[in-house]
DNA sequence: ACCCTCTGGTACAATTTGGAACTAATTCAG
DNA sequence: CTGAATTAGTTCCAAATTGTACCAGAGGGT
């Protein structure tokens, strides 16, 4: 076969870091650590830190810790949820809004710089194949 | 624009981790940890501790820590550099070939497993569009 | 009601990670 | 040659991460 697996997942882990490495300082500016980030960017979708543990594929115990920090930092708010009182909902403030949106954007336009390379063909591409490999298995 | 460079860094992280957690398991039965691994497959490429910590974007103490490891397990050994003295020459061992061969087709199976979803003419864009977007800026 | 089990979240402890200081070897300027 | 500056690698220790134990509430079954 041409193109070997585990080259292309080296390749494609490399860029990841690549980027982020780039998008970090940017971040520190808005009062974001990296990890923190990637849970106050799911917070919307997934509300609960059991969802977010789940979805981000974290510890529950490392939620916990960024929770709290991104709760001190006064961009998420927690409310106990009236159907179940274990449950913490979590509720992104204005500021939260405002830092997820920024830190976005600061990492979109990283990734842009990368995707300018390559033609809006590519792009699509890109997308279709990593959806069509994200799927869940069979 | 019609894709965007944030939802696509989030699908290709995601994607990573899900490839890696698959192949963990088969990792360990192996005696490897995920980090060793990497550090493992990279040394034939890259055989001193520094160029190592270059290569993968990590820390020089960390190499150091894996490094003892994987000269614990067997799978390496060192070797004072001729050349220059203060060089620690990293050699791979027959088993550590071994194990880095074995290690490096569990990964490339799961992510073939994955990359059997798309065409081959996909692989092969998936390919050009990672390189193109790793190479450094400008 | 009671007991048993499961789930959400946290706290603490143990492990892992990584920055900074350190030693040894090299290089280069004078 | 000497000494400053650089580089390879390690050690030290503080910070980050996470496994485990735990508590409180939910959802049974009897």
């Amino acid at each position: 076969m041409a193109v070997d697996g585990a080259q292309l997942w080296t390749l494609n882990q490399r860029l990841l870091s690549v980027v982020m490495d780039a998008c970090s300082a940017e971040l520190a500016e808005l009062g974001l650590e990296t990890k923190e980030f990637f849970v106050l960017a799911e917070v919307a979708a997934s509300p609960y830190p059991a969802e977010l543990a789940a979805a981000l594929m974290i510890p529950k115990a490392s939620v916990t810790v960024y929770v709290r920090n991104l709760v001190a930092k006064g961009f998420i708010r927690r409310e106990i949820d009236d159907e179940d009182l274990r449950r913490h909902r979590l509720i992104l403030t204005a500021e939260g809004e405002a830092a997820r949106d920024r830190a976005l954007s600061a990492l979109a336009a990283e990734f842009d710089r990368r995707l300018a390379r390559i033609t809006p063909q590519d792009r699509t591409d890109l997308q279709r194949i990593l959806l069509e490999m994200l799927k869940s298995p069979e």
